[in-house]
DNA sequence: AAGCTAAACGGACTGCGGTCCGCTTTGTAT
DNA sequence: ATACAAAGCGGACCGCAGTCCGTTTAGCTT
């Protein structure tokens, strides 16, 4: 039985830059100041030293209006990140086998974990950030369709629980982790990525393997 | 081969009651009110409502002395810890099987998350509170220890890259992360522990089970 | 008992995320 | 052009963790 999700797939934020209540010129205007000037300053100082003062005063706006941008310094860098996360959803959504559908599930469970220990590799500070509210935290919109994913994933494969067993995986696969892996602990990539695959490959290895 | 491990069993903190260099009167006397002013008030309001401040005023003592002896909010609320942390400590160590020496492996680590799981309910708020540092994080003394412990059973149980996937097992295992599934999302103990078990089970399954 | 020194003390201070509220700008209705 | 509401703005303000440094005190020495 095949299960429809109705995933609204790009608005990792609520509004695009062209709602329905129009938005404002002058809004409009410091919107684009404030995504140059973190964009910047992400670049030059990485993503753990921007302040949102320093933002602010960067952008030439006041720190009010950049709270009322984006609702905290975590909904900032989902913003900065949505692109790439838009990217990522489209390849494990729709892109070609393993990652996408076509594969076994546990070929694309391993895919997807690999592809996500990459993506944190490249856009890990910001990711990590990005979580780092006192709110929201797991109940972020991308979170819950990377749950919803697995979780389709291990019913296929015949896992009990598969609600709280994707829990389980998306702990392993969170930034938080994955850079302390890679950057304190110095884990190379591959080795993070071989230990998933054994990881996820026992953990739906079929005891009557057969193909 | 039987490995011995140095283990400092107690010193969840580096200093005892009675150090060496003779801790003096007024400071133990201090000693004393904040702990004592420390349980009293994560009792009445719950350990996240807790600030220094409020610790400091509570126990009529400067907010300088607090972080002095404490170094940091999440080193109080390890010292808060400590006592619980040593039982569990003893428990998996020298306790009696499935949780301490003497089981299978793979009944051991299921043993022991279930442990780590209920200990979680009982003292979860002190345990996320006393990770959320800025420094430190995955490298206190007990954290180390569970690695180290979780390791072993891996190694004994045949899966590749131990280390690795002991890190793994305890992402899963993380304060955060049992705690929201307990408090947030409403699931109940019983399920989560039967999850881990599941989880841990089929990861440990060996293919050519023969017992 | 008096003097001395290192340890301990306390609270003012900093930096940061986040909120609040009186003022300004924009777009529209007349 | 003018008036007017609402959306937007900005920066003073708050609470909190953590630091700094001038002052106090315990406990040893003589």
């Amino acid at each position: 039985m095949t299960r429809i999700f109705f995933v609204s797939l790009i608005p990792i934020r609520p509004e695009g830059p062209s709602g329905p209540p129009s938005e404002r010129s002058d809004a409009a205007r410091n919107r684009e100041r404030l995504l140059e000037a973190a964009r910047d300053l992400v670049a030059e100082h990485g993503a753990d030293a921007l302040t949102m003062d320093m933002l602010a005063c960067r952008a030439n706006v006041g720190k009010g209006t950049v709270f009322r941008r984006f609702g905290s310094r975590a909904g900032l860098m989902m913003t900065l990140l949505s692109d790439a996360e838009a990217e990522f959803q489209q390849l494990f959504i729709f892109g070609p086998p393993p990652l996408g559908p076509g594969a076994p599930a546990a070929e694309r469970l391993i895919a997807f974990g690999e592809a996500r220990i990459a993506y944190i590799d490249r856009n890990g500070e910001l990711a990590r950030a990005a979580e780092h509210s006192p709110h929201n935290r797991h109940e972020a919109p991308p979170a819950q369709l990377w749950h919803r994913h697995i979780e389709m994933l291990l019913r296929e494969a015949g896992v009990g629980d598969p609600w709280l067993t994707a829990s389980f995986l998306l702990s392993v696969l969170d930034p938080e982790r994955v850079l302390y892996a890679l950057r304190t602990q110095g884990v190379e990539l591959g080795r993070l990525q071989a230990g998933w695959r054994e990881f996820a490959g026992r953990l739906l290895a079929r005891p009557d393997a057969r193909d």
